[in-house]
DNA sequence: CGAAATTTTGAACCGTTTCAACGGACGTGG
DNA sequence: CCACGTCCGTTGAAACGGTTCAAAATTTCG
C-alpha cells in the first residue's frame, strides 16, 4: 500500500516472478528497462530470506539500501518517542521500500512473516537511474500512486470510526488477495491484532470487538484468528463509507 | 507540506520569484530545465488569480491541469460521501498540485485566502516531461519527499493527542516562515479553526480550547485569531513529542 | 502436554465530540 | 455613524466512542 513503489497493479506484473532466484527483474518496472539495463541491476543486487519481525531499515539509520519485496509482507512503521507506534503501510511482493527515504530512513521496516527481499546498495542504483531516465518516469508514476494511497489513509485516520476503518482495511486486504472482493471470498490476515491496531490508529481491543461486531452482523466470518472471509460485499462496501459509497 | 511537490526547501528558492507575471520558471525544479525548456513551459502556463474559496480542482473530476502555487495557500482535501472532510494538506507559494493525480483528482483543492497560480495544461505537461529527463528526476525527488510528510501526518492523525497535533502543527507553520521557530516569533495562521481542525482530525471545539491551553500554559500568545508567537519553543517541541523529542 | 503469546471479553474511565449558548469582528444598510 | 445580521471563535455541560485495566479463552509452539 505504500510506503514506496508497489508492481502489484501493473500490467506487466508476470515480471514480478519471471525472476527466479532474486527479483531484480522485477525492478525494471513495466518494461522501463531493456536487457542491459536488467542485468546491470542484477549486478548490484542481493537475495536476502528474513525471519518474522527481522528488521530492513531502522527508524534514523543512514538509507544504504533500497528493498524489493519478493514474498512476505512487511510492515513500515513510524515511532513516537514514548513507544506509541504508527504503521504507515504494508508491503506485499512486488512493492519496493526506501525509494522516499533521504539521506536516513524516516521509518522502520520490520518483516510481518517471513519474507525474502532483493536488496540493492543505494549508491548503485542512483548512478542507475542517472544512466536509464526511462526508469525515473516508471517510479515517479509509482510514488505519486503512493501519495495517493498515504491521502486516502490520512482520510481513515483522521475521520473514519473504527467501524468503517476495518471496513476500509478488510477491503484493502480483500482486494489484494486473487479474485478481488467477492461474496465467499477468503484471505488470510497475516498481520497480528497489534498490527492491524498500528495501522488504523486503534488498540488491539478495539480491533478486536470491532471485527467481532462485523461478524456478529453477518458482513464477515473469521474462520481463523489470522483470516477472514466476506460474506456481504456490498454492506462492507457501504460500511467502508470510501470511494463509491 | 503534500499533496505533491514543494520548491519551499529547495537551494535555489530564489527562481521561484524569478518570474514575474507568472511561475512558470518556478517548474523548473532546482535547475532541472534549460532555457529552453523553460521558454517551452511558458508556452504552455497561464496565471490564475482566484478569490478565497475558489475551486482549482475537485475530487472526482478528470485531472487536466497542474498547478504551481504563485502566492496565498490552497487547502487539499477529501470528502466522505456524509460531508466528513479530511484535509490533507496545505499548499503554499512554491508548491505544486496535481503530480500526484491519475486519470481524475483523488482529491479537492480549494483557495483558503486570495491565491495566484500557474496552471499548465497536463497534456502539455506530459509532453514536456518525456523530452526533458532531467525534469522527472527532480520531481521524483519531490514526490518522496512528500510521501514523507504524508507518513508523518499519519503518525499524529494515528496517535498523537489533540495537545500533541497542535504543537506538531504550530511548529510546522512556524518553521515554513521566516527565522523558522524562535522564541517571539510571530507567524499568521491563514486558515481558520475548522480548516485546522479539518486537518488535524479534530473538531473546531477541540482546537480552539488546546490552542487556549497552550496559551495559558505560556508555550504560545496568540495576538490575533489568525496569528501565534512562540513563545517557548523548546516546551512546543516537547509537547509535538516528534523527531528529535 | 504445558508454557507463553495472542485474542477475546468485561467494566470503568477519559479525551474528544456533540450540542448549546455567548462574544466579538466585520460588513451592509439605514 | 451606529444598528443589525452574519460569520467565526470561544466557552460550558453532557454524552459517547474508544481506551485502559483486568482477566478469561484460545492458539501456538517447544
Amino acid at each position: 500500500m505504500l510506503a514506496q513503489l508497489s508492481l502489484r497493479d501493473c500490467p506487466h506484473v508476470e515480471s514480478v516472478s519471471a525472476c527466479g532466484q532474486c527479483s531484480a527483474r522485477a525492478i525494471s518496472v513495466c518494461g522501463a528497462l531493456n536487457e542491459a539495463g536488467l542485468d546491470r541491476l542484477a549486478a548490484i543486487a542481493e537475495t536476502l530470506t528474513l525471519p518474522a519481525d527481522a528488521t530492513l531499515a531502522y527508524e534514523g539509520d543512514p538509507a544504504d539500501h533500497l528493498f524489493n519485496i519478493t514474498s512476505g509482507v512487511v510492515r513500515v512503521s513510524k515511532l513516537l518517542p514514548d513507544g506509541r507506534r504508527q504503521i504507515v503501510g504494508f508491503l506485499f511482493a512486488g512493492d519496493f521500500l526506501g525509494m522516499a527515504a533521504g539521506e536516513v530512513y524516516p521509518f522502520s521496516a520490520e518483516a510481518v512473516e517471513p519474507v525474502t527481499v532483493c536488496r540493492f546498495k543505494r549508491s548503485a542504483y542512483r548512478t542507475l537511474l542517472a544512466e536509464v531516465p526511462s526508469l525515473e518516469a516508471a517510479l515517479l508514476d509509482r510514488a505519486s500512486h503512493d501519495l495517493q494511497a498515504a491521502q486516502e489513509h490520512m482520510l481513515l485516520l483522521g475521520r473514519k470510526s473504527a467501524s468503517e476503518r476495518l471496513a476500509s482495511f478488510l477491503l484493502d486486504v480483500a482486494a489484494r488477495g486473487e479474485g478481488g472482493v467477492r461474496k465467499g471470498g477468503e484471505f488470510s490476515l497475516p498481520m497480528s491484532r497489534s498490527e492491524i491496531g498500528d495501522y488504523l490508529g486503534l488498540t488491539i481491543e478495539t480491533v478486536s470487538r470491532t471485527l467481532t461486531k462485523l461478524k456478529s452482523a453477518g458482513v464477515i466470518t473469521l474462520p481463523t484468528a489470522r483470516s477472514a472471509r466476506v460474506e456481504d460485499p456490498e454492506r462492507l462496501r457501504r460500511l467502508a463509507g470510501g470511494r463509491e459509497a
